[in-house]
DNA sequence: AGGTGTTTATTTGTGG
DNA sequence: CCACAAATAAACACCT
């Protein structure tokens, strides 16, 4: 029974901060990750005091999840089903409290700064007049060229094929790289249609171009790797009907609704 | 609708 | 007193 005028202990708000708190959850854990409702229920078995106005102060925790960068967020695998994703601590950020105080922390843990925005380029002319390649890394103008599509011998290259299923138009991705649709007949195509005839684009073209994200169109991701694999560009690989050419299509996540 | 996650804004607390 | 960390509130997006 708590003393009149004083609360008891289990009243009484633990001496740790929230970032502490998860901490000490996640640490505790097997795999040293937990889903959110896990942390809850770590802190609500330990302290009593958090079994009250649990609204208040987890919205107080996620938000601390969110806004620290000590916290990573790691996704489900397919194997571990359950709601929303195992939250670990940011291998970088040490020992956080090593100074003994849990209430707070000598320094807030920050990451390094992002990679800096990479120099403005120009938009494509769509006169045609002039295209550039861009340095995947450099972010620098690498070839020049006077037609949007000849880039790299992509003209007289392009094949006519089947699409595969959840495929798109190289088009799609002309677009999404930065580079106008031909408005007027060009080398190798029949008449133009307003639908588009499906052709491809050999894959190491697509490799030494900076996407940029056009109108209307998700931001394709920027590669981070020295190698940039068609994933981070937003492409999946296919195979040209009956032509046996590695291509790529925009994948599927990428199209527009 | 409820859980999860992100973000912004404001207030409160702590240490130097 | 000041800078900064932490707590709190709240709006909102996304997903199941």
């Amino acid at each position: 029974m708590p003393r009149p005028g004083k609360s008891s202990y289990s009243e009484q708000k633990p001496p740790y901060s929230y970032i502490s708190l998860t901490a000490m959850a996640i640490q505790s854990s097997e795999e040293k990750m937990l889903p959110l409702s896990d942390i809850y229920k770590f802190i609500m078995e330990r302290f009593p005091y958090y079994r009250e106005n649990t609204q208040r102060w987890q919205n107080s925790l996620r938000h601390n999840l969110s806004f620290n960068d000590c916290f990573i967020k790691i996704p489900r695998r397919p194997d571990q089903p359950g709601k929303g994703s195992f939250w670990a601590l940011h291998p970088a950020c040490g020992d956080m409290f090593e100074n003994g105080s849990f209430l707070r922390r000598r320094k807030r843990f920050k990451l390094p700064r992002p990679t800096p925005a990479l120099p403005p380029r120009p938009p494509p002319d769509p006169r045609h007049a002039h295209y550039h390649s861009y340095g995947l890394h450099s972010g620098q103008p690498t070839h020049s060229f006077k037609h949007p599509f000849a880039i790299e011998n992509i003209i007289g290259r392009e094949c006519r094929g089947v699409m595969p299923p959840g495929s798109v138009p190289i088009s799609s991705v002309m677009s999404q790289l930065g580079y106008p649709l031909p408005t007027q007949l060009w080398p190798g195509m029949g008449a133009l249609s307003s639908d588009f005839p499906p052709f491809s684009l050999p894959v190491k073209s697509i490799y030494h171009h900076q996407p940029s994200s056009g109108q209307g169109m998700p931001a394709v991701p920027m590669p981070i790797k020295p190698t940039p694999t068609l994933g981070t560009l937003g492409l999946q690989r296919c195979q040209d009907g009956g032509q046996g050419k590695t291509s790529c299509t925009l994948h599927p996540s990428l199209l527009l609704p």
